[in-house]
DNA sequence: TCTGGGGTCCTAGGACCC
DNA sequence: TCTGGGGTCCTAGGACCC
């Protein structure tokens, strides 16, 4: 049986832990430069912000209801996951961590029969609340995609369940796919909900009656290994040694809409500092990039224009001066004048093992970068901002994410500890 | 004034090979 | 009049996830 752990509201209830005066007040946490809404407590979903809402938007409503704001607290939210998952690992032997705030645990009959999944999962449950002080919900069923139902049963009714449910039986799981509405199905969208309802399709049980070859021409492989997930037989897999990743990006919106190629140039350089780095800590190097830049979509009054441009790099490589070169190389040949761009990206492809690279027979790489960028990494690494720069990155830090409810970086930062006020009232 | 960031997988179609 | 069959590789686009 798999078991799903996900943890409720996970970034509003992060800012809760340290913060148990917010205990059942609404919470919203936003993106970068306080853009949308990202996360929010259960009562700020009854107040009816949706997510993703632009901010400057529901001003008005964040006020009106006394809605606390947060800016996203990303070492914050990546360390309170480290510790929900090292807490949830002493629980099973097989364990995949999904996301930030999501893992599935496999449990072996064998092992844990002496008590009923039920009451194992609500010791877990209660474990984790005790230890890290962020409330989960657990679902459990003979495949990932019914887990994941389950887990929604659990979050639905929480009176009912107390945070724990189990698909194993086949009324229970029937009875689960008739309540559940196709588009809330894991792996099903807004598009091929909208396919399928097209065919009268509405839930999940629904689903399952569909026949084979409608699923495969529409929807591929992978509806059909949905069905079969949906119809209690295993096919995903766990997947516990995360697979090195196939490509990696840093792609920042602005802050303001910028027109010079100077300004954009400064902006590229300090992407590709930071996707250079990713790759080292994978000890990954790419073979390729790609650089593109956007102006506002939602502005459809301005001219726009998003352009992209795939560069080969000369040999594998993780260096940033490599990168950052040819990165700059390409920019200075997709940017054109007269444009407000709003947001950059740079995303390194064809990524292989530092290990396993093929070198070039004509370009060698500088054997001092890969000495010189190890010495920088461990300068920056304990760093909360970069310490050591590249000279086309903004040495006046001139530039600044908008992040206005900030709040601190309780369990990363020796300066921003929690403090007890011991005096006795 | 103001709208996030980072990933995966699958398929179709074009270019090319023998 | 009339032109085969079987592959691979790459890319763009579309779908999905958190």
């Amino acid at each position: 049986m798999y078991a799903l752990v996900d943890c409720n509201n996970f970034y509003a209830s992060c800012e809760r832990v340290f913060r148990p005066d917010l205990m059942n007040q609404p919470i919203v946490v936003l993106s970068n430069n306080d853009g949308c809404v990202i996360a929010r407590s259960n009562e700020a979903k009854t107040l009816g912000v949706p997510m993703g809402a632009p901010a400057y938007q529901y001003r008005d409503v964040f006020d009106k209801h006394h809605i606390q704001v947060f800016s996203s607290n990303y070492p914050l939210y990546g360390d309170m996951s480290r510790r929900v998952m090292k807490s949830l690992s002493h629980f099973a032997s097989d364990m995949e961590i999904y996301s930030i705030d999501e893992a599935f645990l496999l449990f072996n009959n064998l092992i844990h029969r002496q008590q009923s999944f039920v009451h194992f999962a609500s010791h877990i449950r209660s474990y984790i609340k005790k230890n890290t002080g962020i409330p989960i919900c657990i679902g459990v069923a003979p495949s990932k995609t019914l887990a994941k139902t389950a887990n929604k049963i659990a979050k639905k009714f929480p009176e009912k369940t107390n945070g724990v449910y189990v698909i194993d039986s086949e009324i229970k799981r029937i009875n689960a796919l008739k309540w559940q509405p196709v588009q809330d199905v894991w792996g099903i969208g807004r598009r091929f909900a909208e396919q399928l309802a097209q065919i009268n399709v509405k839930s999940a049980y629904d689903f399952t009656c569909i026949p084979d070859n409608w699923i495969k021409k529409h929807m591929s492989i992978v509806g059909l290994r949905l069905k079969k997930e949906l119809l209690g037989m295993s096919a995903i897999k766990l997947e516990e040694v995360p697979p090195a990743k196939k490509m990696i990006a840093t792609t920042r919106s602005f802050e303001k809409y910028y027109t010079e190629l100077h300004e954009i140039e400064e902006r590229v350089s300090t992407f590709t500092s930071s996707c250079a780095e990713k790759l080292r800590r994978q000890q990954s190097c790419c073979n390729a990039i790609l650089l593109f830049i956007q102006t506002p979509p939602y502005r459809k009054e301005l001219p726009q224009y998003n352009p992209s441009i795939t560069l080969q790099c000369p040999y594998p490589t993780s260096s940033s001066f490599v990168l950052i070169n040819l990165a700059l190389k390409g920019l200075r040949r997709i940017y054109k004048k007269g444009f407000s761009y709003k947001k950059a990206g740079i995303i390194a492809l064809d990524i292989v093992p530092h290990s396993a690279i093929q070198l070039s027979m004509f370009d060698q790489p500088n054997i001092k970068h890969q000495a010189l960028l190890k010495t920088v990494d461990t300068i920056n690494k304990n760093a909360s901002k970069p310490l050591v720069k590249f000279a086309s990155q903004d040495l006046k830090v001139q530039w600044k994410m908008k992040q206005e409810k900030h709040s601190p970086r309780y369990t990363t930062d020796i300066r921003e500890i929690i403090q007890i006020d011991t005096a006795l009232s």
